[in-house]
DNA sequence: CGGCATCCTGTTTGATACTG
DNA sequence: CAGTATCAAACAGGATGCCG
């Protein structure tokens, strides 16, 4: 599947289950990155469930700030995972829906949390057994 | 990566696809936490195909500073992704290889780099329109 | 309500140098 | 070869205040 990295002159590429990937534009890094920050996966599973307004996604993830939500939703609006809608009532409303692009994501990301909840126990296990030997 | 453990609040619960889960301890984060880090799921990617040495890895992924590298590693094996097994020789050479866990997670990875790989191109046109419609 | 701008902090990362 | 140590830069993220 994946072997070596190739370096020939000045193009770095890097080998990833047999498809070649050069690193500036690196198609996995740059959707692990996003689903990896701090907030954006969490923002997607919220809103899987259908849209959201500003408000109710503050409430959904009581620990995020009002600017990581601000900032987390324009980050996954550019990349097209969500739409903005912005509803001209007295005060304005603003709903956020997942796009097509983003409900698919969806579907590796539900296998990941799956795969979450079934291993923790071994990872924290994993982890404390690897602090106590090391200690003393 | 190295999180220490933080325990501010009481018992926040959020819920995800139904089903609820503090925040204190959420698998997903957890989990999530970690694949998303920089350089670990490449990790967890370049050691796919069989076990490989520390200077193996840097040439692997030749953007990777020695100290990352080291970190990268370590956590991974304290979480149990990965085994590392030192061979006494002259000079010592460390071997990196997946354990069961590590294999298994290779599995909801790999969806995941499938999905963007099939999909990149698809976030790379929303980029480049959310960028431009803004502009002026 | 749904933001944005600013300031400020701790964490993450990279460069560099040194060791067994 | 496979690390460790140290320093400095970069960045993520929180707190606060202001605005349409």
């Amino acid at each position: 599947m994946n072997r070596m990295t190739q370096r020939t002159e000045g193009e770095r590429v890097i080998i990833i289950d047999g498809v070649a990937m050069s690193m500036d534009n690196c198609p996995v890094r740059d959707v692990l990155d996003h689903i990896g920050g701090k907030w954006n996966s969490l923002m997607i599973l919220a809103l899987a469930d259908g849209p959201m307004r500003f408000s109710q996604l503050r409430r959904f993830i009581p620990d995020i700030s009002q600017r990581m939500l601000t900032q987390t939703l324009r980050d996954l609006q550019r990349d097209g995972y969500l739409i903005r809608t912005v509803y001209p009532t007295q005060p304005p409303s603003v709903e956020y829906a997942l796009t097509e692009l983003g409900q698919s994501l969806l579907v590796p990301l539900r296998t990941l949390v799956q795969w979450s909840q079934d291993n923790h126990p071994a990872i924290r296990r994993a982890r404390s057994a690897f602090d106590g030997q090391g200690r003393d």
